[in-house]
DNA sequence: AAATATACTTAACAGTGTTAAGTATTGTGT
DNA sequence: ACACAATACTTAACACTGTTAAGTATATTT
């Protein structure tokens, strides 16, 4: 029992040395770059080790993936302690632009790549898990908006489609950088956050 | 002269032959299965003659994103019949909806993929026309529901952005399978119509 | 000590974008 | 009509890609 743990330790090594290695190139290089064989080189392993932990490269950028969802979940931290659920929506969404301009090939990969969807098809659970519980904090906050007479009723799924599409539109044309020849790169990121201030401020009926 | 302008209709016949076969090959089986072997088989022509006609595969997909803006030009023509400035910008937002969901494969190209995106960066006038004329079409649109007050005022770029940030956000959800595990795939299109007519309502300030 | 399981590698397949070099065919000038 | 040159296209090759089958040491178990 003690051996098999060691064993199965020494496994979860190589294992996250794989994905730490994947995620540098991917990281500072973009996805296009991240090979099998230039993970493999990385760590002095042949390509086809990779293949011992990771069924196919989409299984491996599924798992990276995944740690994406884990940093998005960190820097929501800060929402908890906002009592007007306006307000947190607002924080909400400024959390979501700052992960995806701070990281955009996890939110590339996370929310535009087909590798991590066309891994959750050949998976026995398919249900989206990650995708899922982001999907349900923002709702329960519009839920909280409602309630409280901020934000006009209606359909809970609608309006968070809503408002996930606008956060998510101005983050994936930046990724997919259909702003640059559009918007000064140096004024972007003030313009996504002006545009979702505008959207909270056209949402809110408070006051009015 | 006359020689002149038939070899070049001749050249000008086989480029659009290679772009043909290309869009059928990315409209039915996707942008995956998109080689240029693959095109030069269906064409019976050699590999290499793609590359007498186009610099490369960035190239030839860029020519195919422009192919698609043209499209989306075209399902814009029931625009100017209608009179109201701010049912004029729930069509034209119906239309982008439409066109993504008819077109995924287009889509996916013109604001998702990177390549056209990188053969632009290679060009001389690198200016981004098709996207700049596409945006410049909804900021008129914006201006007059302004100046009749129909929408809260505001910085037109921003508010332009908030709005194309939000179809462009949904539909790009739905042509990189995020919807799928999240929304029954039967309402997908309705969710979508409804939160576009809930940012709708949300933004329109008369009567109110 | 023999048998077996573990962890890893080598070699190969079929595919990709792309380029250099070569070959017919066609058009032009004398 | 003949030589020259331009045009249109192909063959062969390079350096990659993901992926698999088969082989090889090493360590563990019996």
């Amino acid at each position: 029992m003690v051996t098999k743990t060691r064993k199965t330790n020494r496994k979860e090594e190589l294992r996250d040395l794989i994905l730490d290695a994947a995620l540098k190139v991917f990281v500072e290089e973009g996805l296009e770059h991240l090979s099998i064989r230039r993970i493999a080189d990385m760590i002095s392993y042949s390509a086809t080790t990779i293949y011992l932990y990771f069924n196919d490269k989409n299984h491996l950028l599924f798992e990276l993936c995944e740690l994406g969802f884990l940093r998005m979940a960190e820097i929501n931290n800060n929402l908890s302690s906002i009592q007007n659920p306006l307000e947190r929506l607002h924080r909400m969404g400024e959390n979501y632009i700052t992960f995806g301009m701070e990281h955009p090939a996890y939110y590339d990969l996370m929310f535009n790549q087909a590798a991590p969807m066309e891994r959750l098809a050949t998976m026995d659970n398919s249900e989206w898990d990650s995708g899922d519980k982001a999907l349900a904090q923002l709702k329960e906050i519009i839920v909280e908006c409602i309630e409280q007479g901020m934000i006009r009723k209606g359909d809970i799924d609608v309006i968070a489609m809503a408002i996930w599409g606008t956060v998510h539109g101005l983050i994936s044309l930046r990724v997919c950088k259909r702003f640059d020849k559009l918007v000064d790169a140096s004024e972007v990121l003030q313009t996504m956050h002006r545009s979702l201030e505008w959207l909270i401020q056209s949402v809110d009926i408070t006051e009015k």
